[in-house]
DNA sequence: AGCACA
């Protein structure tokens, strides 16, 4: 025998597996019709539905891998073929031994839901027409729209779960109806996730964002720029409006800048909850919630302008964001909630040493004592707030890619699936 | 109608 090993499979055949991919299904299919779909045959343990591009495809997986085969050999001999809403499927034994169900918040039902227009006009969309589509399914209180790489996005905010559920069901692929549209307008299908918020945070009444539970909120002012929501005050400089939640943008991002770092830069003016970073703009940003305002305050003017590394590298833009709650849906190294206590995926290193508890009286500066840097809010500091005595932000010019005595960052570069981030930064659908 | 992720 010459070729033994690795012989390519023949073409669109598998090995048995407990796991069947399904294809050519509705897109409307959902699991329970995967579990009706696959009882006869044994028992189904797990499904996947909406998978792949056109989101036609399926995973049922059994208990037992008999019961595969059984179901692949009833209908590889039966006149019948399998059907879902009367639609022939095709199955086959999955690639894959088993199904890794990733859960995001897109799945898990909430009150907001996560609706992107697709279509060349989609950004024309008004939030007038939206709102109107979405009210059809019970009272709307709050909408709020960006623009991602995704596309024109909005977040639809209802009472409750049942609610929202509704109307994904009603309208997840659906195309807005054309006479509410202008008529000079393309087509603008709807595609609906849950999001990960419960509640939108909207500042101002604009054509952007909308809060319909508070009709006297103030209309947005005309000029408003950036990220940060400012206004101009009466001696020119801008007035941004506080909040508990920083916008940290990274300049000149010469060494990497890794959640660790940035978790420890800003716990030195109280406990950071949550931290979420993300790219944008070719250019690292992150966002880092404080529990209050005045935490952040304190840490925005401390911080702002400052560089994480001698030399003017990873210099340090801060605003304020306009959340007020990061929507956290997965640990990883690039967003992590610390409020949660010894998170599965948390990883050791500096989270070990930062688990105490960390509740000092607001406004006051956190005393990380774990740490050992945390020796007030960096008062003094003149134009390296981070150069601290623990080596820990060891100049990288002195030690370029040796980790200081001590420290263990996490060595896995896990590329889990990139966090969602919220309504201006990222609901996720990148 | 052909294998999942943001």
């Amino acid at each position: 025998m010459a070729s033994v090993s690795s012989q390519p499979q023949f073409r669109y055949t598998q090995p048995p597996s407990k796991v069947l991919h399904l294809r050519n299904l509705p897109w409307e299919c959902t699991e329970e019709e995967l579990i009706e779909l696959g009882k006869p045959f044994g028992k189904v343990v797990n499904t996947k539905c909406n998978v792949g591009a056109n989101r036609n495809q399926a995973f049922i997986e059994f208990a037992d891998l008999n019961q595969a085969i059984a179901m692949i050999s009833y209908y590889a001999s039966s006149s019948e073929p399998a059907q879902v809403r009367g639609k022939t499927v095709y199955l086959q034994y999955s690639n894959r031994q088993e199904i890794v169900n990733n859960k995001t918040a897109a799945d898990v039902p909430g009150n907001v839901l996560l609706v992107t227009i697709e279509g060349a006009d989609a950004r024309l969309v008004s939030i007038d027409v939206l709102h109107l589509v979405f009210s059809a399914f019970g009272f709307v209180h709050k909408i709020t729209t960006f623009e991602k790489t995704a596309g024109f996005q909005a977040l639809v905010q209802f009472s409750d779960a049942e609610t929202a559920t509704s109307a994904k069901d009603a309208l997840d692929g659906r195309s807005i109806p054309r006479y509410l549209l202008p008529e000079h307008m393309g087509p603008c299908t709807l595609r609906i996730t849950y999001s990960g918020h419960s509640d939108l945070s909207v500042k101002f009444q604009s054509h952007r964002s909308r809060d319909y539970t508070n009709p006297y909120l103030p209309v947005a002012p005309s000029a408003v720029e950036g990220s940060g929501q400012a206004m101009v005050g009466l001696d020119g400089k801008r007035l941004e409006t506080e909040s508990n939640v920083l916008l940290a943008s990274i300049e000149n991002m010469q060494y990497a800048v890794t959640l660790d770092v940035l978790h420890m830069v800003f716990s030195a003016f109280g406990p950071v909850q949550k931290i979420a970073m993300f790219d944008k703009n070719g250019g690292l940003q992150a966002l880092i919630q404080y529990p209050d305002t005045q935490t952040a305050v304190v840490a925005k003017e401390a911080l702002e302008g400052h560089c994480i590394y001698d030399g003017g590298f990873c210099k340090l833009h801060i605003s304020y964001s306009r959340h007020t709650d990061l929507s956290i849906k997965v640990n990883n190294d690039r967003s992590r909630d610390y409020t949660i206590p010894n998170t599965p995926n948390a990883q050791p290193s500096i989270l070990g040493q930062q688990s105490a508890p960390m509740v000092g009286p607001p406004g006051q500066p956190y005393n990380g004592s774990q740490t050992g840097w945390g020796s007030g809010p960096p008062a003094g500091v003149q134009s390296m707030p981070m150069q601290m005595h623990n080596n820990v932000y060891m100049p990288p010019g002195s030690m370029p890619q040796q980790m200081a005595p001590g420290m263990q960052f996490p060595s896995h570069n896990s590329s889990q699936p990139t966090t969602t981030l919220p309504a201006y930064g990222s609901d996720r659908a990148q």
